[in-house]
DNA sequence: TCTATTTGACCTGC
DNA sequence: GCAGGTCAAATAGA
């Protein structure tokens, strides 16, 4: 599946490096965003609420600081400034950076062997840091486990649920980076899921596909969509989310606040949390969509 | 009984 | 030969 960024998105000609530079900074005043936010939420009394914010604002943290990883490595590939203290200082603020450059190498290795498919073709490969690895609304199982070389925690395995039944080719990578409180992990996602039309609305009242985890345990097996999502828009607007992000990596919602909320199992932000993050979003879906 | 997970063996690319 | 990725039999749990 082609990756898809619509060229009538496309900002004015500009050197890469010129976007590049100036996406960084977007990405950057969204981290003091995310801080203000994560500041604002401190505040809220219940501690139910205040947890799952705080959990929400980290994901978003964590989005930023693996988007400005990601675009830092580009410009030492790129040869571009040997170093950028404010994104370093703006990626390990979030506890990603130094941990990501530790395993740069491994990491270049196993997406310099992923883009290679069976004919040479490249493979589209997402990566991230997060704190929630298994809450990406997809339904995964576990296939392997392997310890991996110099590295402190093994590397566990998951394809599509729906692999069989759909053919759907995505795969994930799910590695622990450290072993702070909450931990951070780098998940590296492999090919699109082509199981969208697996979620809508109607969902919620269907048996899984046969085959699939009708009688799940569950342990292991992330499927987080149809217990978050049941209104058809939002998940109309989840896709749209994933196609705008399809470049970089970062899926965060962008649904209206009564749109996702009327569901019930999701934690709660105030209409100011949400105004807050929704800044965010676009900040990042702005970039995501015209970025190079 | 059925389905998912675990884990050692095997495969593949470098 | 090594390391990472996948397979598949054994196992666990609902």
């Amino acid at each position: 599946m082609a990756m898809r960024r619509p060229k009538s998105e496309m900002s004015p000609p500009a050197s890469p490096s010129d976007q590049r530079d100036a996406v960084i900074e977007e990405l950057q005043k969204g981290a003091q965003l995310a801080e203000s936010l994560r500041q604002q939420v401190e505040l809220i009394p219940e501690l139910g609420r205040r947890d799952a914010a705080l959990a929400n604002v980290s994901d978003i943290s964590t989005a930023l600081a693996s988007s400005l990883s990601v675009l830092q490595s580009e410009r030492e590939q790129y040869g571009c400034s040997s170093s950028d203290a404010a994104t370093g200082h703006a990626a390990g603020a979030f506890g990603g950076g130094g941990v990501r450059a530790r395993n740069g190498a491994a990491a270049r290795a196993r997406k310099a062997k992923h883009r290679r498919g069976t004919h040479g073709e490249q493979l589209p490969i997402k990566e991230m840091l997060t704190q929630t690895p298994e809450n990406d609304r997809f339904h995964w199982r576990k296939y392997g486990e392997k310890k991996i070389l110099n590295a402190d925690f093994p590397r566990l395995y998951y394809r599509c649920g729906y692999s069989n039944e759909h053919k759907c080719p995505a795969k994930k990578y799910v590695q622990q980076q450290n072993k702070n409180e909450p931990p951070m992990f780098m998940v590296t996602l492999i090919n699109d899921h082509r199981c969208h039309t697996l979620f809508p609305a109607e969902a919620d009242q269907q048996p899984p596909p046969p085959g699939s985890s009708g009688g799940a345990n569950n342990s292991q097996v992330l499927d987080f969509t149809k217990a978050s999502l049941s209104s058809a828009a939002a998940v109309t607007r989840m896709k749209e989310e994933e196609d705008v992000g399809a470049g970089m990596y970062v899926t965060v919602p962008s649904y209206t606040y009564d749109e996702l909320y009327s569901s019930s199992s999701l934690p709660l932000l105030s209409p100011k949390e949400w105004e807050m993050q929704m800044e965010i979003n676009s900040l990042l879906r702005r970039h995501s969509g015209d970025g190079s």
